[in-house]
DNA sequence: ATAGGTTTTGTCAAGCTTTTGTACAT
DNA sequence: ATGTACAAAAGCTTGACAAAACCTAT
């Protein structure tokens, strides 16, 4: 559904812990060791045993390190964050439980219900974290769910204009940042917006200027607000390739003049090169992180 | 007042007020010494430090000599003419006024005076006066502006995405009325629903229950929702003919069912008799409060 | 009370700072050394640690130079600034902490402060949330100090000023619902009204359409207004049980003709069953939820 | 306008420590 | 698997430097 729910998974060694997650054995073993990141289990001959709890450990300490974060910083809050979201009493519960919550609440059109899980996690969470754990795992599940028909378009609908609405608040007064500036927009033909609005969300919190000039923007139009507001970065997302293959010309264009990122799932490393530009892969969050002055 | 509130320009040294002005170092110390035009403040280390004010003066002495007055002239004028110039901008006015301030910041890509504007009028006046008589107008002017040519696309898009987040913001947890249920929606091939927000803010101000579908919504959806949620009014807008018409089948099936709504420039007496519908031709206030009472 | 809790987005080092910002760690350090700029906390071997504040801080700082400040000058505004480019739209924190904030900027008088909390608190949250989070218990924290002598008459007297005229102006056309009708008003010798406000403030906004009668309304006053408005109830809020008893009867007459519900913490379960009324003791969001759906 | 001295500020170097992924021997 | 070791990368501090910008006085 919404996420993973607490079910028989079986454990698995080190080197399939190692495969999941792209980090080493031996890294494994001294996070283990130096930061006790992980406390595994042990098979009769001594062999690590990791459960599911070790996995996501692994790949949240490994996203804040992607994004810059020391390794003793991401272990520290790759630790604190379970125990945070988990035991302690938070009003909401998890940070997984919120989405699910979340999720369902939109599902049944009852928005008063979706901004009180949101009203808790924002008290509860910091924003990047709610971005991150609860409004785009949701927004993802209902793309899913949308696709394979288990929802109607009127839901997704009203999910999607719910959580923009949100997201949209928390936008307020980005154009005021005193740092780089960065201008967002989709191409032409795309209509999804929310994770642009959300890596903007996260960018303004660091400081940086906004200027958002959303979904279904023509290319031409980008570069000459470029060419006005001489941003540092200039942003472009998409959910699907299209939309930046059939543009791709005024792209490469943008790109020999500012520096572009292609953000969403149209965009990967082929297509980023071939342009000229940089693909974020990553989430918005960790991405935002990255992006340096 | 209660505190000094701290300067927010900083003090600049002579060679950047010399770049700023056009005038030589030698020439500021000369007329600082000769005629006292400036009094600039010091740094730690005997650094001339001057302020915005100065700046000003310097550039009016600049003027007049440019314009055949004597330095000695110049230099009295400048610093007598002080207070002359305007006092800070007047945050309030009538609300012709602030539409004005509002489409100037937004066509400057200027979002956070913009939200000054709309914070001061909300303020103000009452959250429909606003709509009516601030945001709407400058969303009409924005659009013209846009087909005469006189601004780009990216400033339209940049307006239309500040304009709608401000709504939406008023609109949140719309749906949590007590009141009567509405559904609303654009059809498919729409996509502005600024129009459509204000009215759903202007309803659910009075009380009711609001169902946002969004634009680019298909007619079946619409239809499926409304048997679910059974709404006193299902509002359809569009800013051209051609989406109603296209759907008419579909919206005359509606119209079958519930109370359907036209709204927005693509809604005419004609088509809405045509399809069993209603048309609400005035402004999307007087609108609301005709239905709502 | 009104303490900090702990962050949660991880600390990065002097090199991570300065790929985000585009400044050399040389330079980094010898701002902090020469200007104060920084106050990172360190690792345990004394490497620096960087927060979003720091990068805040060093963007702002670094746009100041672009445009032509002297270093010291833009350090001394990035440090003094830190509510111009900083707070202006960044919502801080979580719910607990803006009380904190709230609390603090009311004992101080500082009156600009508290709105800005309280204006980043209703971009984040719901009008809901910040009453329940926010304001009712920095209310009941400021009673509580003020009855520990922590605090003085008048700093109580400014803080309940400063919350009931934004709440009032959250209240702004709370008459124009189209729901259910509600009358509120505190009996002779009650003067406070600020939960009364706030029950009123939730209750409009789920569709109730509210009538104010305020604080010291006589209870022959509010039967008067019954028999003419038909509210689907009257809620009467006294902070002592003193008041309530006083005029017994005549609340026993009223509501043997309507509801009537008893909120604030001078009502009891008991008072109200022996006055015909209902006793509303939890806190006055839940109360509102309660009573509307 | 020139001359001669001062301040400001980014950068660098040297020598040493911390952090952290990986390697190796048992 | 464990424990130890290693080495590259990144940081720290102190001190100094030099170019640019600024000062005063002649």
């Amino acid at each position: 559904m919404f996420a993973a729910s607490p079910e028989q998974t079986p454990l698995v060694r080190i080197g399939e812990l190692s495969r999941r997650t792209g980090v080493t054995p031996d890294t494994l073993r001294a996070w283990e060791r130096r930061y006790r990141l992980l406390q595994p289990s042990r098979s009769d001959g001594g062999f690590r045993l990791y459960g599911p709890a070790d996995e996501r450990r692994v790949h949240s300490m490994k996203a804040m390190i992607d994004s810059g974060a020391s390794a003793s910083e991401a272990a520290r809050l790759a630790i604190a964050g379970e125990g945070l979201a988990g035991s302690r009493g938070t009003p909401g519960g998890t940070a997984a439980e919120m989405a699910d919550r979340l999720g369902a609440a939109l599902e049944r059109f009852d928005e008063p219900a979706a901004n009180d899980v949101l009203d808790s996690a924002l008290t509860t969470l910091t924003v990047e974290a709610v971005i991150n754990q609860v409004v785009l795992p949701v927004t993802r599940a209902i793309g899913q769910r949308w696709e394979a028909g288990a929802i109607s378009v009127a839901q997704e609908h009203f999910a999607t204009g719910v959580l923009r609405a949100r997201m949209l608040a928390l936008a307020r007064n980005w154009g005021a940042g005193a740092g780089p500036v960065a201008i967002l927009a989709c191409p032409p033909g795309e209509l999804h917006d929310l994770g642009l609005v959300a890596f903007g969300v996260v960018l303004r919190d660091r400081g940086w200027k906004i200027y958002y000039l959303g979904p279904d923007t023509p290319i031409a139009e980008v570069a000459r607000a470029a060419s006005e507001l001489r941003p540092a970065a200039v942003v472009l997302a998409a959910l699907s390739r299209d939309p930046l293959e059939r543009d791709a010309a005024e792209i490469q264009a943008l790109a020999s003049g500012c520096r572009v990122l292609l953000a969403g799932q149209g965009a990967d490393d082929e297509l980023a090169a071939r342009l000229g530009a940089e693909a974020m892969t990553a989430d918005p969050v960790a991405a935002a992180l990255r992006l340096g002055g």
